[in-house]
DNA sequence: TCGGGACTGTGCGCTGCCGTACAGACCGAC
DNA sequence: GTCGGTCTGTACGGCAGCGCACAGTCCCGA
């Protein structure tokens, strides 16, 4: 298959995929990198080919929270799909990697071009969609442990790698959480084998178990954008 | 302006108003009615004239979780603006009322014809997806009295009414609480003088004093959709 | 008129997480 | 080496909300 290096993009008939590529500039993306200000317009859209992105809500008065993850399944800045330019929420580099970038005005002119990136996109969208709301639900009746366990496979997913750098107090910004609260769920997963880490490197040393640790949100992300992008009725297969 | 009742509806230009109210039936909500099962293909949209939907996440062994609300403002289906048919929600009237109804060839019929349609839903599925990431934040970090008041006051506006026919026990499903947990915060409400109910009949008598009581997300939706929706850069009015 | 069901109010012990504080461990810079 | 900053672990009191249980109240229907 094509050598796009993201999902998205490699979804589209060769003809569309060959035009997008054309305007699609590679860039790098570094560890903290603000690719999006809340409520300010987009400038460029992404299609991660290994790093990922995190879109966090930024409410004043509260600690920040993660509702959503970029990577190379993904796209950043899907809201120009729906016709809106300003981006709702924060996105963060939060996985170091490699991202096509296309500047907004020849993105709307592909958009308006072809028909075949429109329909792919806009699934794109229904799936964060899911997202969101299962997020929502998530945030109110599964426990850190889990929603830990949680974060690091939908990291893993999107960074094609067992090795993360990434502090406690970070996790607990990308959780709504306290650090301590990640401390903690990250010594108890620590005891049973399933990770380890020291001083802002994360290794995961035991996938099936964190996949049994996590809540089943994980499983129904995954399942959704396989049956709803990939269009995959059976199972989530990467 | 226009006499159809719904909001997004009274926004198309003439042409692709009456086109789109000549595929409308009038319906009748009546309280606790399932729209819509969560995973289940939709048969028809919902623009709602008077009375209001809630958007309910299903996950089993959870208990429910509103994470959206739909009344004269909005509509019921706008997942088929991206292409998809089946709905990720749960749809029940919880207020009951009016509304068109169109059933889906139709509709997506229309929405293949008209461009006003299309840019008209898909900013309103934008702002969704806003009033999704924000229930997400509120949820996790405000209490029940502020979202007890956020809840009340977005209900009023969608169902013109101070008076609500609802349970504590339906409004804890609905903010994910225990049924006690409401009963305490409505206590509280009443004792302001904010709110009065007995027996599963709910009155709001200060709107002002309800709206210093919740939480900023109310404003915030309120807000979003303005802009976003409607156009108007300045105010949230309703 | 009486009984049963629905609705609301209160109490109690528990737990998950919070806020805060502090200490040890490690690392890099000088 | 040593010093300062960063990262992690632990501790402690506090609180919001939970699960459960029970009682009182109101309404409606037999």
């Amino acid at each position: 298959m094509a050598t796009a290096g993201n999902q998205l993009i490699e979804l589209l008939p060769r003809q569309d995929r060959r035009r997008l590529l054309a305007v699609c500039e590679p860039v790098e993306l570094r560890l903290s990198d603000v690719l999006n200000e809340r409520d300010s317009p987009t400038r460029h859209v992404y299609f991660p080919t290994q790093g990922f992105i995190s879109l966090v809500v930024a409410t004043e008065g509260s600690p920040g929270l993660e509702v959503g993850m970029v990577g190379r399944e993904g796209m950043l800045g899907a809201q120009l799909t729906l016709g809106v330019v300003t981006a709702p929420l924060r996105a963060v580099v939060q996985g170091p990697g490699t991202s096509w970038r296309i500047a907004v005005v020849e993105f709307r002119r592909e958009l308006a071009r072809g028909i075949a990136l429109q329909r792919a996109l806009q699934r794109y969208v229904y799936v964060l969609m899911m997202q969101l709301t299962r997020s929502a639900a998530c945030l109110r009746f599964h426990q850190i442990g889990q929603r830990l366990a949680r974060w690091l496979l939908m990291s893993q997913d999107r960074s094609y790698s067992d090795r993360f750098l990434i502090t406690h107090e970070f996790l607990a910004y990308m959780l709504g959480v306290r650090r301590v609260g990640i401390t903690t769920a990250a010594v108890a997963l620590q005891r049973n084998g399933l990770i380890e880490y020291h001083r802002g490197e994360l290794t995961v040393l035991n996938r099936k178990g964190l996949e049994a640790a996590a809540c089943a949100c994980y499983r129904a992300d995954r399942q959704a954008y396989a049956t709803v992008v990939i269009g995959n009725k059976r199972r989530a297969s990467t």
